[in-house]
DNA sequence: AACGATGGTTCAAATAGTGAACCGACAAGA
DNA sequence: TCTTGTCGGTTCACTATTTGAACCATCGTT
């Protein structure tokens, strides 16, 4: 691996639930040896994405990562623009919504609004999401050009449950729904006991962008429940697009 | 330089006004040559923090970056806790009020709550702002550790106004006043017809972290008022602090 | 067709990265 | 008190990664 994407697996090692690592336990976690680890760690320091508690000398994200964000969001403001569409939608199935962004080759999520119910989906912000796999991704594929999905139905599909489809026909009949209905549906796909509706966002060039899902305990669901949320998250996703492109 | 370092420089090339650049731009910039910035940008790519647009071949800043700022917001929350204050602060006032973050050896602003009045000074977010021409600026300086301000006052200071105090010596006394008073006042230092009352936030370790300023048309402040806003400044500031580290 | 850009690729040469061993400090246990 | 095992941090000989001139192919202009 170069030695930059060394350094940028150092600060993915941060996360929601670890935001500060000292410099053994983050050197063991990399794989790296400490001197390597601390270099690259002082490299990060200097441009501040790296930030070291004085006291207890472990290391953080530090705030140059919030101006670099803060740069990109306000050239590509998907999550501004897209959050509070995804909070009504919330709102109006009753169900976790969450948002996610094409980037290299996967959906990553970046936004969640949750279900006020005891009993909700979860969903972290960051989370990686494959394609064949979550409502999302399908309806991603759906509304891709021809050649993209048919490049990805050529690659193996991992598994995550029992009930993830890896037949390419089975996706290719999945996909196709969805193209139909505007809408994905997958349940059980890639966790257990999870069912949700995808409806892909689209970009200014009509290219998807990303997409949106309502993820219910599939307890909650049934065909009629489906279709209304389906409805919903077409109409959400078309808004956000609306809103990106200028034309609301 | 290392070179994590270049990657991470080649990062910085992105700003509010050019939020993508083309690869032999970005190379020129950053003093790299055209194969070297390729691959820079690639190691960067594949963790996400650099997209490439696929039509015009640009680069811009990477959903990546978003996600590790988030991360970060979380864990260390600077603008989630003051901004509420901040606000207050805005009301009580009735002017502009904003905050800023240190950050590579200046202030970024980090939040703004405007003056509901029609004429009010307009602050963006993402701005960065001198040390030496700002009454945050100020501020900070007044409460950063003796070495840190001698060698600022060593480099040369750039004037942005007429009226920017650029002399080290009276820029000391500037600073003398805010230490003694605790608040820090700036008049057109940065922008023409311009008043500020800046105030410094304190880090659990006692260390500056940031500031927050109040700024109004130079035409409605006076002495008293400047004294009044600083008073508040100050109260806005010492709650933060003590918000953020759990005191309060 | 010729030009001057662009993005992207190759490979020998050279520079930058690596990691085992080391240090001092601290904390827990014997 | 004296281990023993951490921790963060540093050094330096060895080596693997990075570098950049020269090279395409492509695009829009002249």
């Amino acid at each position: 691996m170069s030695t930059v994407g060394k350094a940028v697996s150092l600060l993915e090692l941060f996360t929601l639930d670890e935001p500060e690592i000292g410099l053994s336990d983050l050197a063991r976690k990399a794989g790296l040896d400490k001197a390597t680890a601390r270099r690259l760690l002082m490299a990060l320091a200097n441009h501040r994405l790296i930030e070291q508690e004085p006291q207890s000398r472990r290391y953080r994200l530090g705030a140059g990562l919030s101006r670099l964000a803060r740069i990109r969001d306000a050239h590509f403001p998907f999550v501004r623009v897209a959050a509070p569409v995804a909070r009504e939608l919330s709102l109006e199935t009753g169900e976790t919504v969450h948002l996610s962004e094409f980037s290299a080759g996967a959906l990553l999520t970046v936004h969640v609004e949750l279900s006020a119910k005891a009993n909700r989906v979860n969903v972290d912000v960051g989370q990686i999401l494959p394609l064949h796999g979550t409502a999302s991704g399908i309806a991603f594929l759906a509304a891709s050009r021809l050649q993209v999905v048919s490049a990805y139905l050529e690659k193996p599909l991992q598994a995550f449950t029992a009930h993830t489809v890896t037949g390419p026909d089975t996706l290719a009949k999945a996909i196709a729904f969805a193209a139909a209905s505007g809408y994905s549906r997958s349940s059980q796909g890639y966790e257990e006991g999870v069912h949700s509706i995808g409806a892909a966002i689209l970009g200014a060039d009509g290219q998807p962008i990303g997409a949106l899902a309502v993820a219910s305990p599939i307890s909650r669901v049934d065909d009629a429940v489906a279709a209304n949320q389906g409805a919903a998250a077409v109409k959400a996703a078309r808004l956000i697009a609306a809103r990106l492109t200028g034309e609301a």
